[in-house]
DNA sequence: CTGAAAGCGCTAACAG
DNA sequence: CTGTTAGCGCTTTCAG
């Protein structure tokens, strides 16, 4: 009942381990015939490769480590997508492990994954500490939605800053002045979307108002209830927050465009149902799934020893929850 | 720059390898005095514990591989959080994959996780053939929301019956008489709550109507649409389907629920949202990842060999999509 | 193409 | 408590 070894496809087909091996790797040197043999043993008796006692004789491994930060945001799956099909194509399998968006849970997750000796690893939206990060970085390391100064890491962001620019401008555009930001707190790639909108509204001679939020619904429904003095507009720090703003506004008696515009940020599916139709940024999420896998790629294949820095513009999305302000 | 083994871990601390070992273990029999010293010269040199290497020679594996049917679907992270929280606590990790609902990547997905050995699998919601799954079964598995008949598999289900009969009910109390069913075809569970539907219209004096859909936003829109003699009422496949429902009568110019009423199926946050609002049928999900756990680290330590057939009860929450019908 | 031999990093006895 | 001796299932030489 033991699962079958190399060493019992080889007896069954009359031929070396070796043999097996080379079949197994599928190496050209071996004759049309035998190998048709040793596939056969090998389906009759269910064998499939043990990946573990390959990498380990091998010193390589096939496999790429995904740490996802939060399983419940549809953002990452969608990254996942990307990073999957490409993986895929290249001849490699991911391995995924969640966070939990606590930094704590973070570091285990990549301990276990580093566990497995990856060829390489690749962090979603992490939130652990950039010194974790290191430390496990004796692989190939590429960050999504998150910057780093690491040289021996890859990034793939993107341009938070122009993300929240064009959020602010149109919401300028359509005449909002009081327009608030609720932002993802320590969350990755907060810091930037925050100094973008900062830029912006001085751009306009507007003051800036940031609300400290988190990359949850609850966050944003909780920022809309603290918010004291008025405000015609909100930019929400994700999708989800957003989705948040948008129940504690109606919670609050106040219609979205008329009383409140808002913008999300993401252009997850959720923003493009018909009963949210939210108004957001666009992330091109499965190119940056396809980003990181390349980047990851191509550092474990030895092609670059460079850290790559990859940044895609993130585009406005207008849907349904941003109009002109009430002229008072 | 190559990883320190335990070897060089000995080495730098003085002693034997075996003693490193044993200390890695957490093995009692150590003095503390070694004990701290063997953990500095670890600490020291970054060494962390080779998990293929030690499930090799052990014959033995703290990891549970997970597949996820969809990733994109909020009820399996849900699902998930249950089983990462139990795993978590019983000293398990979690090594997930995704089958992209698709048979083929899925029996890949399968193939991969298998070639980790892990001590036990998860298939959350698989659509593969059961063939595919009998031969990887050489270790314990639990299937979560898909029956079975193999003795060798435990199970996970919520009472799909069951759980149709009460939206229906609570449609036929409401005044409903012309409820569809938009099924989720091949899907996982699809049939039982198709069989429930079905039985409870008729128990009802009811004429079931059936269209045939998947667990997508896309194809409960695209069902709906389809759909041509008049009904008052749908229950949707699951809440993302639902979703898809709810857009196309939106886009038909139908209110909800004055026009047609719509009850989902999981109640995955998506459901509770403000701007959705959708009454659906609950699945305790965190608790049916538990118990998928319990089921399979029960079946590891070999605690037990007879299947479980794990059934939770699903209720009916309501919301504001389902009211009585227009009079005509 | 084969067979033998060594070894990947670790655990599991077992005799000190 | 220690050091030794065997492997786990596989890849990798290397000499036939």
């Amino acid at each position: 009942m033991a699962r079958p070894t190399m060493e019992d496809v080889a007896a069954r087909a009359g031929v070396s381990r070796a043999l097996v091996s080379l079949v197994m790797r599928g190496s050209p040197k071996v004759s049309a015939a035998r190998r048709t043999a040793v596939l056969e043993a090998a389906a009759e008796l269910g064998y499939s490769p043990h990946a573990m006692a390959r990498s380990l004789a091998s010193r390589t491994s096939h496999v790429l480590g995904v740490m996802v930060s939060d399983l419940h945001n549809p953002f990452w799956a969608e990254v996942v997508d990307g990073l999957d099909g490409h993986a895929r194509a290249a001849g490699f399998e991911l391995v995924i492990n969640t966070g939990g968006r606590s930094p704590s849970r973070e570091q285990q997750a990549l301990r276990s994954l580093t566990s497995f000796r990856p060829a390489g690893i690749a962090l979603l939206g992490p939130v652990v500490a950039s010194s974790a990060i290191t430390a496990a970085a004796d692989v190939p390391l590429v960050l999504v939605s998150r910057s780093s100064r690491l040289s021996i890491v890859d990034t793939v962001n993107d341009d938070g800053r122009a993300g929240s620019a064009l959020a602010v401008d149109h919401l300028v555009a359509l005449g909002h002045r009081e327009i608030v930001h609720i932002d993802g707190g320590s969350g990755s790639q907060a810091a930037p979307r925050r100094a973008g909108y900062q830029v912006a509204m001085a751009r306009h001679g507007l003051t800036p108002r940031v609300a400290r939020g988190e990359y949850t619904e609850a966050a944003g429904a909780a920022a809309v209830r603290s918010l004291r003095s008025p405000f015609t507009a909100v930019l929400a720090a994700n999708d989800l927050n957003a989705v948040g703003v948008l129940s504690a506004l109606a919670e609050a008696g106040l219609r979205v465009p008329e009383d409140v515009s808002v913008v999300g940020y993401d252009n997850t599916w959720l923003a493009g149902l018909r009963h949210i139709g939210l108004t957001t940024i666009d992330q091109p999420r499965e190119e940056m799934g396809r980003l990181a896998a390349t980047a990851l790629i191509s550092r474990v294949r030895g092609e670059r020893t460079a850290a790559a820095r990859l940044v895609v513009q993130p585009t406005l999305v207008v849907r349904a929850t941003t109009g002109p302000p009430r002229t008072q």
